[in-house]
DNA sequence: GAGCGCTTGTGAATTGATTCACAAGATATA
DNA sequence: TATATCTTGTGAATCAATTCACAAGCGCTC
């Protein structure tokens, strides 16, 4: 397939959570506009999106909302469930493994992890705390697909190196690190420090 | 100025945690490629972006590290005090609330808002979350920077309408909400679902 | 102070993303 | 069936970001 660029995913992740909007709202069909105004974009960068993976409107009608919605949820993998592992149980990592939002989409939390004796054990709506020693036994055991990093900056990397050596294929972290993995793993950061900056950067340059 | 691209700033902002690292462990100066290779990128790129706000570097020798780090920071905004309010007081707000980590940099966090009556005067490690209701009058008086808003996506444009019509020109979202707001506010969206729904993508679509 | 090795700063070239603009298909109406 | 009205899908054009490539400057050595 031709490389698809990051800010194309993010957009029909944005057009996704629309449709189900509309599918809750009733309506049946939607122009390339309408979603364009409410994702902030144009219709013809929604049709381009749409483009790369086959043509799914009607011409002089629009797209049909349940369709559409199917073939999005196609294309972004969420036709099935994904086994997520919290690694770190400090304040950011307690604080998604209780956030029950992630479910709805089809990412299923199914461990927490944490190096601290203190924390390990814990429960956090459920979830029991586990000891970080046993994260390559139990990667082998359960083959989790995607590992939430919320460690210490300090531990970042060597935690990402276990978690890759036991198999893991994508991580989300919001360690304020820039990991280094393989090709083949792929790594979302979010760093809140980072967005912090850029709204300085923007209120210092005033454009 | 001539207008600076958002993955530029994003940049600027890892190379200054890396001086900052560099600072620490005693080194003076560093080359562009040195810089370049920890932030996953090249020499000519860094080269180039900090070729918009002049030149920093000496020939043959590369970037004095304390110099360089300043520069960032001036160009940041970093030189002084920003004051941060939170808004929502839920997981998320309340973990962000307690989350230290921004007072490094100069984001002081100098009050936290909930509208549950359940939640208003809770106390997170110093700061009492207060009524929601007073977010207009406290606003006036005590002028804070930038908002984060950690509210429920049904909440999220109200919210954010009543921030911007008592005068806040930056703000850090945390709900699954495309806002609208007029163009001398800026607003940075950290969506973690999407994030999750981009891995998703990558690990359906191997390449 | 001439020569060498190194690294910056920057126009030019390239690559990538977005926007334009319009032919073609679909529906509706008469 | 003909006409009018929409809206898609997509090459071409434009705009933006990255990479290339090299002249010029700096420090070091002889």
């Amino acid at each position: 397939m031709k490389h698809i660029a990051d800010s194309t995913v993010r957009r029909l992740s944005a057009y996704l959570r629309f449709l189900e909007d509309f599918e809750t709202r009733g309506l049946t069909t939607i122009s390339s506009d309408e979603l364009a105004k409410r994702g902030g974009t144009t219709s013809a960068q929604v049709r381009k999106d749409l483009s790369f993976f086959g043509s799914f409107g009607k011409r002089g009608l629009g797209y049909s909302v349940p369709e559409l919605a199917g073939r999005l949820r196609e294309i972004l993998g969420l036709g099935r469930e994904w086994k997520v592992i919290i690694v770190g149980a400090g304040k950011i990592g307690a604080a998604l493994a209780r956030h029950h939002g992630f479910q709805q989409r089809g990412f299923t939390i199914t461990a927490v992890y944490d190096a601290d004796p203190q924390i390990v054990g814990l429960d956090l709506d459920g979830l029991a705390v586990r000891d970080a020693g046993h994260l390559e036994r139990d990667i082998h055991r359960d083959h989790p697909d995607i590992a939430v990093l919320a460690v210490p900056e300090q531990a970042a990397q060597a935690v990402t190196d276990r978690l890759v050596r036991a198999g893991i294929k994508a991580v989300l972290n919001f360690a304020p690190a820039q990991l280094q993995v393989p090709p083949e793993v792929t790594v979302k950061t979010v760093n809140m420090a980072m967005e912090l900056e850029g709204l300085s950067f923007a209120l210092t340059n005033r454009e």
